[in-house]
Order: C-alpha cells, then sequence, then structure tokens
RNA sequence: GCUGCCAUCGUCUAGAGGUUUAGGACAUCGCCCUCUCAAGGCGGAGAUCACGGGUUCAAAUCCCGUUGGCAGCGCCA
C-alpha cells in the first residue's frame, strides 16, 4: 500500500461544475490507482457566498457521479460526511497555527482598513508594479501595536513574505517552477472576523489530513509559493503538487456560466450518462499512450496516472461528449437503459411524459431505437407514436411518401392490400413473415419494395424515420397496425 | 501593468533527437451495408508540428527570442 492522500476542496458558491468536476474526478482516479484514500473537503470560509444549497448540489453530483470519498469526520449510514472547514474553523482548528505563526514571528497583525489598503493597491497599479501591501504593521512597536488594538479591536493576521530568495515548486505535471518571493506580498492568512483565508486553511488541512498530493487546476498554481512558505514557517513537510490545464470554452476562455452548460446537473438533465461525462472529462487533459478513447470507470481506475497529464489546455467539445454518449447507451442491456430513463424521468420530473403508456412496450420499443439513442431526452420523441391513439402525421412524411403524384396510386394501393390481408394474417405477425408479405406484395403489383414499405411506414407511424419497419410492426400488434392503416387510408384517400 | 503557464489536423490528443510520407479519436466528406433513420465497415480530405533563430550529421522533439492565448495579482476560493 503506498499511502497516497488527495483531496477535492470545493467552495460552496455554486453547483459543481465541469471544472470542477474533472478535478474530483482526476483526484479520484488518482487514489484508486494508488490504492489510495480520497477525501472531500468543503472550503465554506467565504460566509458571504457559501450556501447550504450550493453544499448539498456538490454533494448530489458526487454522488451521480459516483466519486465517492474515502473518510470523513463522521458517518451518515454507510457514507461519510465530508470535512467542512467552518466546522473545523469552531474547533479552532485555524486560530491554533495563526498564533504559533505570529509568536514564532512569521505573521503579525495588521490594522489597515479596507480603505487603506484599496489606496495602496492604485497606487502600486499607477507605478506599474504588482498590487501589493506595503508592510505598514509589520514593523509596528508593541507600543504602537497596543494603541491599534484599543482603537480597531479587530485585527488580520498577515504572512511574512521573506523578500530575498525565491520559491521553488516542483510541480508533477510541468516541472521546476521558479517563483520571485519579492513579488508576494504579505497576504492575509485570518481576516478580521477570525476566518482563515484560503490559502492559509487549505495549507492547515492538507497537513492536518495527512495529503500527499495536492492535484488541482493550474489557477492555483501562482497560490503554491505562498503555501510552500507557510509549510515551511510552520516546519512541515510540503506535498507533491500537480497542476492540471484549465477546460476552456470553444471561444478560448476559461469554461464559464458564459459557455451555456457548466454546472454537471444540467448535463444529467439533458440526458447524458454518468459514465459518458467520466470518460470524456478523463479524455481532457489526459491520455494513454495507444490513444483509446472509450474506457469503463474501472478501466480509468486502473490505467490513470499523472505522469500521462497534458499540460496545455483542452477546449470542451459537446460532439464528442455526445458521440461518447451514444456509445453508452448502445452498450447498456436493455434492462439497464430502461432503468437509466426512468431515472432520468424521476430526476427531470418528467413522469408524465409516459403517463398511461404500457411499460412492456416501452421496453421494447426503446430497444427498437436503442442504437440511434443521444441523449435519454431523446427517447419520449422517438417511440412515442407507438403509445398515441391519434398519431401524429409528420406533413412532409404524407406529402412526400403517400400523396405525393409519382407515388399515390402505388400508396394507396399498397395500403388498402394490406388493411385487407393483414387482418386476414392468421397466427404468424412476427417481422419476418410481415417482410415476406411486404415483398411478395411488392413482386404481385411489379413495384418495388420500397413503395410498399415507406407507405405502410407512415401511415403506422406517421413518420418517414423509425425503426426497422417489421420489428415495428411485430411489436404494434395486428390489430393496431390494422386499425392505423384503416385510419390513414380514410385520412388521406 | 507585473508575474506565471501554455502553443501538433476545426476539436481532444499520440509523439520524450533518427523507426514519421507526423499516428489515433470526434466532427466533416464519399462509398458499402440497408425498408427509413441510425449503427457498423471501408476510404478521403484535413497539421509547412505558432513564428524566427540556434545546438546537432539529424529537431515536432533540446536551447534562446518573438508573437498569440490563458491564468493569477481580494479580509474570493
Amino acid at each position: 500500500m503506498s499511502g497516497i492522500r488527495v483531496r477535492f476542496a470545493p467552495s460552496p458558491t455554486g453547483d459543481l461544475h465541469i471544472g470542477g468536476v474533472r478535478t474530483a474526478l482526476f483526484n479520484c482516479l488518482f487514489a484508486k490507482s494508488q490504492a489510495g484514500k480520497f477525501i472531500l473537503r468543503i472550503e465554506d470560509t467565504d460566509e458571504a457566498r457559501s450556501t447550504e444549497g450550493s453544499v448539498q448540489a456538490i454533494l448530489d453530483a458526487m454522488k451521480w457521479l459516483e466519486l465517492g470519498w474515502d473518510e470523513g469526520p463522521g458517518r451518515e449510514e454507510t457514507k461519510y460526511s465530508p470535512y467542512y472547514q467552518m466546522k473545523r474553523k469552531e474547533q479552532g482548528v485555524y486560530q491554533r497555527y495563526a498564533d504559533e505563526l505570529v509568536a514564532k514571528g512569521f505573521a503579525y497583525p495588521c490594522y489597515c482598513t479596507q480603505e487603506e489598503v484599496d489606496e495602496m493597491r492604485k497606487k502600486a497599479q499607477a507605478d506599474k508594479l504588482p498590487p501589493k501591501y506595503d508592510r505598514r504593521c509589520r514593523y509596528l512597536t508593541a507600543e504602537d501595536r497596543k494603541r491599534k488594538e484599543n482603537k480597531w479591536a479587530k485585527a488580520v493576521i498577515r504572512f511574512k513574505m521573506p523578500d530575498s530568495e525565491t520559491t521553488i515548486l516542483n510541480d508533477l505535471i510541468r516541472g521546476k517552477v521558479e517563483f520571485n518571493n519579492s513579488l508576494l506580498d504579505d497576504f492575509i492568512i485570518m481576516k478580521a472576523n477570525g476566518v482563515p483565508t484560503y490559502n492559509f486553511a487549505c495549507v492547515i488541512d492538507d497537513y492536518l489530513m495527512d495529503i500527499t498530493h495536492v492535484l488541482r487546476g493550474d489557477d492555483h498554481i501562482s497560490n503554491t509559493p505562498r503555501q510552500i512558505r507557510i509549510y515551511d514557517a510552520l516546519n512541515w513537510q510540503v506535498p507533491k503538487f500537480a497542476h492540471m490545464a484549465m477546460i476552456l470554452g470553444s471561444d478560448g476562455a476559461r469554461l464559464s456560466k458564459r459557455h451555456g452548460h457548466t454546472s454537471v446537473l444540467e448535463y444529467r438533465k439533458e440526458g447524458y450518462l454518468q459514465e459518458a461525462l467520466i470518460n470524456y472529462l478523463a479524455l481532457l487533459g489526459w491520455s494513454t499512450e495507444d490513444s483509446q478513447q472509450v474506457f469503463t470507470i474501472e478501466e480509468l481506475k486502473q490505467k490513470f496516472s499523472i505522469e500521462r497529464c497534458g499540460t496545455s489546455p483542452a477546449t470542451f467539445d459537446t460532439e464528442k461528449l455526445l458521440w461518447l454518449n451514444g456509445e453508452k447507451i448502445r452498450s447498456k442491456t436493455p434492462k439497464q437503459l430502461f432503468e437509466l430513463f426512468v431515472d432520468w424521468l424521476k430526476y427531470t420530473n418528467n413522469e408524465k411524459l409516459i403517463e398511461g403508456w404500457d411499460i412492456e412496450l416501452l421496453q421494447k420499443s426503446i430497444l427498437l431505437e436503442q442504437e440511434k439513442i443521444k441523449l435519454l431526452k431523446d427517447i419520449p420523441f422517438l417511440v412515442n407514436f407507438f403509445f398515441t391513439k391519434d398519431i401524429e402525421y409528420q406533413e412532409e412524411a404524407v406529402n412526400k411518401i403517400l400523396l405525393s403524384d409519382k407515388s399515390k396510386d402505388s400508396a394507396e394501393l399498397v395500403l388498402n392490400e394490406s388493411a385487407v390481408i393483414l387482418a386476414r394474417q392468421q397466427q404468424d405477425f412476427s417481422a419476418l413473415a410481415l417482410e415476406k408479405y411486404a415483398r411478395d406484395l411488392a413482386k404481385e403489383k411489379n413495384i418495388k419494395t420500397g413503395q410498399v414499405f415507406h407507405p405502410i411506414r407512415v401511415a403506422i407511424s406517421g413518420r418517414t424515420q423509425g425503426p426497422s419497419l417489421f420489428h415495428m410492426m411485430e411489436l404494434m400488434g395486428k390489430d393496431e397496425v390494422v386499425r392505423r392503416i384503416s385510419v390513414a387510408i380514410n385520412k388521406f384517400f
């Protein structure tokens, strides 16, 4: 056992989006591939923006995607609860280490007001320098400090950034990255309200949770030197870092709300399969040497490795995801697919779509259309004509197949013949027998098979596209087929 | 503005100095199969490996520069 430990640490300020899922996925896959542990930590220290609903949305998404975590502060039935930073804050976890840093001279209280800090930033920017805190509270005497404390009870704690030297990050994906410390400022580690900031809470928790590998998006890369400095000050071993490339929208900017669907839950609503999304996301920034495209979840857990993660950003491409979804749908057994569909109906509150439909007929009709289904939401339209008594005849289909000058005579003939002969058909209404009947009819009347097949298709389904005609007829049954043909005859001839 | 990261077909990518006329997948186009639509099979088109300099007998692969894209620079995470 290698004992690697990784975590996914989302902030609950909205739905879990595609980028977040990819981060969670890679962490989870890495853990599984190494027989390590995967932890979920909710970073809810932004009291203004964190919401209970977002926490639930993240948990729901993780559950749907089957990204399970292996540890937590408590258990709810068979599942672990995630870690919550605000709960840990209540336990004094972060304050303790902030105090330690101040005591050891690695951090100091700062009494500057928001206005003062804004002013500094503006000035720095005007001088074309990186916006930076000017450290005025760093050199306060004990006396100054006492006086300030009386005036403003609440100070923030800033970390003393060394200004000489560089901080070196040996990234597992990018190799060596060097940062000049003089560009980094004395950042805040504890807010005035006693809540830790991201960079601080993250380090404390990663250490306390024994995280060995920090696998995250490369938008965090410039935070890393700050975090490394905290580890050093506390004399803690720095974990290994791996920064993966971002996922971009089709316009090249980082994926965001502007790009339409970004929340995983929206993909679920559209009728994407969990496995398709996972498979697709795995391919965004990771690949195998043989360029394998379709993976089972098990294969991913087995084959994933950080070394094979790429460094360049990837554009999210719905076309390929859609293909993969069809691929996954085709790989399902009829039973699995039906269950998936029912889950989707429930999830999207669309159960009324199949109200009154015969379940057995539904299952069988889905089977006939399986290879065509790209999204679960396609299913109702694909099969609904089986269930409606008064089917909707597509205008174009009727005009082209039944009523055009070229086709109307043969169409009328075929339908009239079929209505009579099929009604007489005694026992065998199998696809095989029906096909034989249709081919014989074409031969007998000396017309093309298509001139027999197409009118029947339109008469019983109202469409030019659909499942294999004779399987469709077999499934509908004799009475219904004959009835529909008669209806069509009365309607159009 | 400063700092950092990145740069191979439209998109995801393979490629770690010679085995590359740069391979695979999606999309696209054509053909085959065929009762329609799909699915499947076969094939085509599509990348002077961002550009410019080096290093080397040899570079998509190493080095430098340029350009472009993205990211970070909060009492957000």
